[in-house]
RNA sequence: GGCCCCGUAGCUCAAUUGGUUAGAGUGCCAGAUUGUCGAUCUGGAUGUUGCGGGUUCGAGUCCCGUCGGGGUCGCCA
């Protein structure tokens, strides 16, 4: 008998250790029998050993014949040193071996659905029927393991700085506006549920009035929303509220544990402060309100050269209150004509009646609308959009809400095209300045773009009922190349605002004093100036590995259909359960 | 709710214009094999082509529906 006493890990073995005896535990990665020697490669979690079976030992040879993939055992052997040309530079342990002298079956295994260490993609359904096996994989567990050391970093600083780690309830009050909720009925009281936090933002909150001062907290928050690669319904927030804070204290609170997180998990510096862009900027030359900063091509306006051209489509939207403009792709003079068709057709879904190209020559420009404009105009659209001979300049003239979204949408993709997008880089940034509301044409009605709670900034208190429209909110984005990694602001801490704010929301007094009566009269008990930001764990886990959906990060997430294809979830319930929840189908 | 892609052996894929008995690699099983490490060699088994209907002399292939997986728009304060 071996028993299961490790002595050491599969991945701890080097030739310093040649001649000790050792025991080893872990599944069977491969078997290679030579009829005399026979390998066998045992995996855990730390590594891969080589472990050698010789024929002296017969029943021992024997037994080990039986050994299959995934076959879970322990191994008593001595560490011998390989001799020259037996290494395997590939394993960390590929300097030694262990010679079995002893070897315990602890259990035998299936078949598995697929191979552990294969190299082809298996397809999500069955990685996520047999998670467990999927689980098994190096990668698998070397993206686990990274997320834990992230968290293990973030928490560790928040410590540091002061912070104070409370839980919240997830079982809560459902709220109006925002996310769906997923109810939970409640038995104690037939006929009312409970929702699934979305988020800890009234609690954290409400923290800040009790004096808690710096809160952290590492949660759970559920969204009855459509899933996305970069969405589940269940995930994970570092959630962060200070009081007596500005936004320029949470930024570069945020900074500062970005930059560590950088540095500890993957060795980069990532410069501090990141680039700030206000809402507008971003619109402007990105297009979109998270803007992928790896790459540059950023958007010229030319309304007034298209004015002064003799081509009709620029000339008509200048003069009809539209705008025109563009970028200028580099190297992008190689896309074929049958290229730029495509380019063209990927715009219109987003509303673009049309694409202009202008292939980038000597001074001049080479397109089919070239012609309208004249050599000095040329060299003007050259000067003005940055260009050089072998670019592409493309243009979309429009009203601006569909020239930005058409040209934020081209520039993604013309940035995937032509390879712009540089491998290992990470490109940070901050929005700022965002409105407050947005326009809900379908309700017509003003909704809060962050949240209810979210501060407008002093200087635009006076338009709130008169402009909403251009009140702008103490509201920060953290972008992480072209994904919002976090969110928040400065809250609301004055009663009479927060009243404003909801009516504005259509929120009526009573709707409001039924609901939040409790933050209003948090609010009138003394509520410090406090605001913060929600970071999203497993989108920044994600794109620190490079990885392509956020499931690759979590150890059981759920189909786009909310499924958990491990378990079964959502399953029907006994009618019991329901009837003791009084909940009728 | 809309649009798009995918579903063939345990896994990853192929199968010409709709045409003979649906193939390959890998895995699996058996045998051989004393230094491999993606071991090698020989042999073997494995299919409700997701499911249901339709068109056709004939359907993996075309059509309709449905289920499942993925991407995306809406949605996600």
């Amino acid at each position: 008998m071996v028993g299961i006493t490790r002595t050491h890990t599969c991945g701890d073995l080097r030739p310093t250790d040649g001649g000790k005896e050792v025991v080893l535990c872990g599944w069977v990665a491969t078997v290679r029998d030579h009829g005399g020697v026979l390998f066998a490669d045992v995996r855990d979690r730390y590594g891969r050993t080589q472990v050698v079976f010789n024929p002296e030992n017969r029943e021992l040879h024997e037994r080990a014949q039986t050994l299959r993939s995934e076959f879970v055992i322990s191994v008593r052997g001595v560490v011998a040193v390989r001799p020259d040309g037996m290494q395997n530079a590939k394993l960390p342990t590929g300097g030694i071996e262990v010679i079995a002298r002893e070897m315990d079956i602890l259990n035998a295994a299936a078949t598995p659905p697929f191979e552990v260490e294969g190299t082809a993609p298996v397809a999500q359904e069955t990685r996520l029927k047999y998670r467990f096996i999927d689980l098994r994989r190096p990668e698998m567990q070397r993206n686990l393991f990274l997320r834990h050391k992230m968290i293990q970093c973030m928490r560790t600083y928040f410590d540091e700085q002061g912070f104070i780690d409370v839980e919240t309830p997830l079982m809560i009050r459902s709220t109006p506006g925002g996310a769906r909720n997923f109810l939970v009925p409640s038995r104690l009281t037939p006929g009312a549920f409970y929702g699934l936090a979305e988020s800890p933002q009234l609690f954290k909150q409400i923290l800040m009035v009790s004096g808690l001062d710096r809160y952290v907290q590492i949660v759970k928050c559920f969204r009855d929303e459509d899933l996305r690669a970069d969405r589940q319904p269940e995930f994970t927030q570092l959630d962060v509220e200070m009081s007596f804070v500005e936004q320029g204290q949470i930024i570069t609170l945020i900074e500062g544990m970005l930059a560590r997180v950088f540095k500890q998990l993957l060795g980069k510096d990532i410069p501090t402060p990141f680039l700030r862009l206000s809402y507008d900027d971003a619109m402007l030359r990105y297009g979109c309100d998270k803007p992928d900063l790896r790459y540059g091509m950023e958007f010229r306006e030319i309304t007034d050269l298209g004015k002064e051209s003799e081509f009709k489509v620029f000339r008509a939207v200048a003069e009809g209150g539209g705008e025109v403009r563009g970028f200028c792709a580099p190297g992008g003079g190689q896309i074929p004509r049958r290229g730029l068709d495509d380019l063209t057709a990927y715009v219109g879904p987003f509303g673009a009646k049309g694409l202009v190209w202008m292939r980038v020559e000597e001074g001049t420009l080479n397109s089919p609308v070239a012609k309208f404009f004249p050599p000095a105009l040329q060299a003007r659209l050259i000067e003005r959009m940055g260009a050089r001979a072998g670019d592409m300049l493309f243009f979309v003239a429009d009203k601006p809400s569909v020239v930005l979204s058409a040209l934020n949408e081209l520039r993604q993709e013309v940035a995937r095209r032509l390879k712009l997008i540089p491998p290992d880089a990470f490109a940070l940034c901050w929005v700022l300045d965002f409105p407050l509301l947005e326009w809900n044409e379908t309700e017509k009605r003003w909704d809060a773009r962050h949240h209810p709670f979210t501060s407008p900034r002093a200087e635009d208190l006076d338009i709130l009922e008169t402009k909403p429209g251009e009140v702008k909110a103490r509201a920060h984005d953290v972008v992480l190349n072209g994904v919002e990694i976090g969110g928040g602001s400065i809250r609301i801490h004055n009663p009479e605002v927060q009243k404003r704010v909801f009516r504005l929301l259509n929120i009526s007094d009573e709707e409001a004093q039924s609901k939040f009566s409790f933050l209003l009269d948090a609010l009138k008990y003394g509520a410090p100036p406090h605001g913060g930001i929600a970071l999203g764990i497993d989108r920044l886990t994600m794109l620190l590995l490079g990885a392509e959906s956020i499931r690759e990060v979590i150890a059981f997430p759920k189909t786009q259909k909310g499924a958990c294809l491990m378990t079964g979830a959502p399953a029907e319930v006994d009618p019991r359960q329901l009837k003791e929840l009084g909940v009728r189908m």
